[in-house]
DNA sequence: TGTACATCAGTGAACGCGCGTTCACTGATGTAC
DNA sequence: TGTACATCAGTGAACGCGCGTTCACTGATGTAC
């Protein structure tokens, strides 16, 4: 019951995390497909077969950055969120300042940005672990609509009869309470927000878009509006 | 002068087509990660050296694999419009057929369209060459709201004054003609494309968006309007 | 039309590299009595 | 508090693999006279 661990544990937990953090380094060097567990080891000093007392293989320690890559995003979108909200900040103002920290988010950690939104790392698939974390991006959004719907509202025309049964259905499974109308603009924004990013990121912009933060300024406020903000 | 090739030059076209669509196949059965010019010798029944008589390099044959897969998607692109266009389609027709051909596209060759629109490959750097070819989907889009420009017009709000000189810009570079809010909606709805399809691709809609085909049309639509194509 | 030489596709061996993973081991830390 | 045993982190060697690229070579195709 005692929080005072032996030497063995807190030795555990340190040098799993100075795995991971080494980890980070070489993605953030050289990217996923580069990244390899004897370089990992040789950069700590260790042998390569001493990393498999942390982590079973390389797939496990892949999932274990993806884990913390999307926390690490998640929690800089929530904490934008939070942000905008303490100075009392309307729903417009939290969903642009979100949109702006992931892309700032993106644009410090390019290759974990690549991880969980860029191509599958070959050979590699995604277990369920990381289900959970992926989607707190997506629900800050999400909790941010909501406020919004339950004061003024969204204003958004009514679906075609061809999505409004899948529009529902997403409602039902993971926006609750939100006019379907409103889920279906949701999940293209999100889309169209990691498509600007990753086309910033990527070099899709290179000699096509310069000022990109004006480009993205406007962009974010465009999305709200696509998913029926009011300007003010 | 004589359009009549020697056996010589025959035989290398056509090694030169094999060793390409061989390492298309691996492309799409592993990603570009996994592409080795071994592996494509090893199926050709060659000896991994003889490759080196028809690209200097890995690199050099996955630049000949980006430009083709731009060529295939920009051909997609422009079929799909010239098919509208044929019976008539107006501009906003044209411009849904263009987004739904690509996605096909997409849908089609997946590992050939993460080559030109995932996370880039590490340790590659795209070579000039692959600029023109790039941009032959964007420029069936210009081509579209062009001809709607000269027509019926389109509609959109004056930019922001933060956007405009950047808007400015954009348009005299690539988009010569178009009033600077439809080009800056343009580049920003093309990123949502890409981003759509990505989604969809990268495994990001799993457990999210079931109906995709719906889902896309509606999105198509959507985009159409952002751009200021009229429904009608 | 025939011969001599140049060009070039393809061979096979080799270089040097890095990778993931396994395995028997040593020695330090932790636990039960 | 001291001893005997169990647990576990880290070692070092090895396995088997695939990779990109170079190089001297053979033999067929093309060219000039």
């Amino acid at each position: 019951m005692s929080t005072v661990r032996g030497a063995r544990e807190r030795a555990r937990i340190e040098v799993t995390a100075a795995i991971k953090d080494e980890a980070r380094r070489m993605l953030a060097a050289e990217g996923a497909a580069k990244l390899s567990l004897r370089a990992v080891a040789r950069e700590l000093g260790m042998v390569s077969s001493a990393l498999y007392r942390y982590f079973p293989s390389r797939d496990e320690l892949l999932t274990a950055l993806i884990v913390d890559a999307y926390d690490s995003v998640g929690a800089a979108a929530e904490r934008a969120d939070a942000d905008v909200l303490a100075v009392g900040g309307a729903p417009r103002a939290r969903w642009t300042a979100v949109c702006a920290a992931v892309r700032a988010w993106a644009l410090e950690h390019p290759h974990e940005y690549s991880l969980i939104y860029g191509s599958p790392v070959p050979g590699y698939s995604a277990p369920m672990d990381t289900v959970a974390p992926a989607s707190r991006v997506a629900n800050v959004l999400i909790g941010i609509l909501r406020t919004a719907h339950a004061g003024r509202g969204l204003a958004l025309p009514p679906l075609p009869a061809a999505l409004r049964p899948e529009a529902l259905r997403m409602t039902a499974d993971f926006a609750e309470g939100l006019p379907p109308e409103v889920t279906a603009a949701l999940v293209a924004a999100w889309a169209h927000l990691v498509g600007l990013i990753s086309f910033e990121l990527f070099g899709q912009f290179n000699r096509v878009v310069e000022d990109r933060d004006a480009f993205f300024a406007h962009a974010a406020g465009q999305l709200a509006h696509a998913v029926g903000l009011p300007v003010v």
